[in-house]
RNA sequence: GCGAGAGUGGCGGAACUGGCAGACGCGCUGGACUUAGGAUCCAGUGAGGCAACUCGUGGGGGUUCGACUCCCCCCUCUCGCACCA
């Protein structure tokens, strides 16, 4: 809920400054948790989520959380995913969006495919289950084909937090470097490695191959120790499906009697297969160099291979080193590169292996194309025909959208397929292009494609014509400002990316990067875990909002703490935040008579009594420091500590007697009036319900959300004085109340001349004397 | 291992550009009003001395008249990535 909080009082805030604020709300209804869910309590996953939606909203409702309800956005309804299916239509027209049998995560018990980022230490995200391996036709978007300016482009995000910046930077990981050939000895064959460090093959003492890669099969068969290979080979499969290999790295690997040749050095090197090389990355083969990696040197180490320097850092004349080094350096053991910087070399080399024809420069990432099937029912389906005729055919744009049957037995199956398999009246098709009979593809897509797009929905939520309206969306997209948990950095945020590029490339929208401010609030915890329904430490919001209301929740939450970082629950410190809104409505009760008609025209300094001018000030220190710090910078948290000051600050005013030295004068009323109403404007973006109440009873007519927010003036928010500390070699040893704007050849005066620090100099001369206009003098002796 | 963030009273947290450390709130102590207080109000509240003063922002150095803030080294915690060639 701190989310929607922070979201709702942000918005109401832009607003009272005068902002068009469009905050709108969408439900990402389709799903494997609501359709998990749902199974479980054996209900249609529509019903549940309909009921769950009337449930939030409800929530909404009860904390003062305000959307443009004309404009909410369901993706589980046919309005809303016939256009997730145009979107998908897209992308295969523009060749983005295609089909491959590969070998993908399997998730036992959600008995469906899952995207590599769905994946978590080898486990279902969102079960836990360990992953199997699968060998399945999947579609797939080439998210990897926007790799680069998803990458690139996270530069010109200066308003998201470097953390999430650096997640995805992480997680597209791309390295430059050459895709280099070693012939196999003998055979006429050869292998092609990927390495981002062609400076150091004259390092490459040998080749290791991922125990999966294609060549081995023909390197194993028909040799003398085939037997052993083989088991070699079965024992490093079964390490990596059980995750074994993740969390224990080691070094095994197995010979396989076999020799490439190093094109540089045209020495035999050995072929070995080893677990630690990956068949999904590069092209499943290294060349090692174990001199100048720590793996390959590991490695070597351990079964005794050459290890060679190539490599030699500036200054150092170290032979065989006692671990790698993959520092700069120079060139050594290296030919005709001898001497060359390594920068230079990779250059030099990376040119003479294109040259001759052994390879090619290559850029590689860790992103992989993004598969979106998923052989579950609580989806959009995919809009996609096979006939047998035609093959893979396309629904027509006219068509869509294609619907979700709703009497359909939805129970995920352990077979690969989908649900809707078993529904002829939704499978059987005639062939747009031929017209013969044909079946519907029977997979949904991942939800994420439906979150992907949904913003630009926002602008065109009913336009049954188009997926959007072009005009509105460049007009008001990007999104000013979102607000979400750091959950989200790599798959909602990355996809959402790659759309909007997609449909930007395609010249169908003007912008390119689909939220331009992101900001990312901390987690709420209890006991030091985060708050959530498995662990069962949820506070539930009713038994705060039922005895102490939501605005007081509301405070709280904004309260506790700066957004971005974790919160730790506190129940004791509601009542405080309770407390002062409390106060605040006593002291309107207690001052009713006065509050009740409101300020006309600010009182003016020069009338004023000096504590009607201390409360005129305060007020307008406050109005500074809170639109200061919600505005720019989100700071609930330090803007409700002004307020209370300030409301500290009436109480004193309040207790002034009338009259005399410290007493109130003729302007009072005035200058109550104006210190409440200021007070209430700024609360009532975080404590909706009382401000408006209050501000009805203080004799305003409308909405307090229609007002603008008080302006703070800087020269009625200058102290008059303002304490003078004296400090002798940097120690305070006294203090003095001085006119604000004294110059410092008077504070210096001020300060010598006070008789505390005369008696602490005595007859030492001071040394030197730093005064700090309006803070302090510090005398050195 | 790599990357990001954090470390301040009993607790949550303040402190602008290097200038009074601990704002604001919770808790606690004492008092007032009360049949009562878990309501409200007042006072106090970093530690030691109980005065003058001294010590205090994870630890150690440094720069400076002056460091929570800047620089170097180290420790701890949280999060993310993790055999990516």
């Amino acid at each position: 809920g701190r989310n929607y909080v922070i979201g709702d009082s942000l918005a109401r805030f832009k607003m009272m400054e005068g902002r068009e604020v469009l905050a709108p709300m969408g439900w990402d209804a389709f799903g494997l948790p609501a359709e998990n869910a749902a199974i479980q309590r054996d209900i249609h996953p529509a019903t549940w989520t309909r009921d769950n939606i009337a449930r939030m909203k409800q929530q909404f409702h009860r904390w003062g959380v305000v959307y443009d309800w004309t404009r909410e956005v369901t993706s589980c309804e046919p309005a809303y995913y016939r256009w997730t299916q145009w979107l998908f239509l897209q992308l295969y027209d523009a060749g983005l969006a295609y089909r491959q049998a590969a070998s993908v995560n399997w998730c036992p018990r959600d008995r469906t495919v899952l995207a590599n980022e769905q994946v978590v230490d080898g486990a279902c995200e969102r079960c836990g289950t360990p992953i199997e391996e699968r060998h399945l036709e999947q579609w797939f978007f080439r998210i990897t084909a926007f790799a680069d300016r998803l990458l690139d482009d996270l530069a010109t995000l200066a308003d998201w937090p470097e953390r999430v910046a650096t997640m995805q930077r992480n997680w597209i990981d791309r390295s430059e470097g050459v895709e280099l050939e070693f012939e196999i000895a003998g055979t006429g064959r050869g292998v092609r490695c990927f390495t981002t460090r062609p400076d150091t093959v004259f390092g490459a003492t040998f080749l290791v191959l991922s125990p999966e890669h294609p060549e081995v099969e023909a390197l194993i068969a028909g040799r003398a120790r085939e037997k052993e290979m083989r088991e070699a080979v079965a024992r490093f499969t079964a390490q990596r499906l059980s995750g074994k290999a993740r969390t224990e790295p080691g070094r095994d690997g197995v010979f396989l009697d076999a020799y490439a040749v190093n094109p540089f050095t045209k020495e035999n090197i050995p072929i070995w297969i080893a677990p630690y090389v990956l068949m999904e990355y590069g092209t499943g083969a290294i060349m090692a160099v174990p001199a100048h990696d720590q793996r390959d040197f590991e490695f070597a180490t351990r079964y005794g291979l050459t290890i060679r320097e190539v490599i030699r850092p500036a200054g150092a004349d170290t032979t065989l080193p006692r671990s790698s080094y993959s520092g700069d350096g120079t060139l050594v053991n290296s030919g005709e590169y001898d001497g060359l910087a390594q920068n230079e070399a990779f250059e030099r080399i990376a040119a003479a292996v294109e040259r001759e024809g052994r390879g090619k420069r290559r850029v590689n990432y860790r992103l992989r194309d993004w598969l979106i099937s998923r052989q579950r029912y609580w989806g959009a389906p995919i809009p996609m025909i096979h006939c047998p005729a035609c093959g893979i055919v396309p629904v027509p744009e006219k068509d869509l959208p294609v619907v979700l049957p709703h009497d359909v037995d939805f129970r995920p199956r352990g077979d690969g397929k989908s649900p809707l398999a078993t529904s002829d009246a939704f499978r059987r098709v005639a062939c747009p292009r031929c017209g013969g009979a044909a079946a519907r593809d029977t997979d949904t897509m991942d939800t994420f494609v439906d979150s992907s797009w949904y913003f630009l929905r926002y602008l065109g939520p009913r336009d049954d014509m188009r997926a959007f309206p072009r005009d509105l969306c460049d007009a008001w997209l990007p999104v000013d400002q979102y607000i979400g948990g750091v959950e989200h950095a790599i798959l909602h945020l990355l996809y959402a990316r790659f759309i909007t590029k997609f449909l930007h490339a395609r010249g169908l929208i003007s912008f390119d990067e689909p939220f331009a401010r992101l900001f990312t609030q901390g987690m709420v915890c209890k006991n030091g875990v985060k708050m959530s329904k498995i662990k069962g430490n949820v506070v539930p919001p009713d038994t705060i909002i039922e005895p102490m209301g939501a605005d007081t929740m509301r405070l709280y939450i904004l309260f506790c703490g700066p957004p971005e970082r974790d919160i730790e629950w506190n129940d004791e410190s509601v009542e405080g935040c309770y407390r002062f809104l409390n106060r605040v409505w006593r002291m309107y009760e207690a001052n009713d008579s006065v509050l009740a008609r409101p300020l006309r025209g600010a009182p003016r300094p020069e009338e004023l009594t000096p504590a009607e001018r201390n409360l005129f000030r305060k007020t307008h220190q406050t109005i500074a420091r809170v639109l200061g710090d919600v505005s720019d910078h989100f700071r609930f948290n330090t803007a409700i500590s002004a307020l209370m000051e300030l409301s500290n600050a009436m109480g004193v005013f309040l207790d002034a007697p009338a009259g005399g030295e410290d007493g109130t004068g003729p302007h009072r009323d005035d200058v109550l009036r104006f210190a409440f109403d200021a007070l209430v404007r700024l609360l009532a973006p975080m404590t909706p319900h009382i401000c408006e109440e209050l501000w009805e009873r203080t004799g305003h007519s409308g909405s307090i959300f229609r007002m603008p927010m008080p302006a703070a003036d800087p020269a009625h928010a200058r102290d008059e004085m303002f304490d003078l500390v004296i400090q002798v070699n940097s120690r305070i040893r006294a203090r003095e109340s001085v006119p604000t704007g004294t110059d410092a050849e008077q504070m210096k005066t001020i300060a010598l001349a006070n008789p505390r620090i005369r008696e602490i100099l005595g007859d030492t001369a001071p040394k030197r004397v730093v005064v700090i206009q309006n803070r302090l003098v510090n005398i050195v002796v």
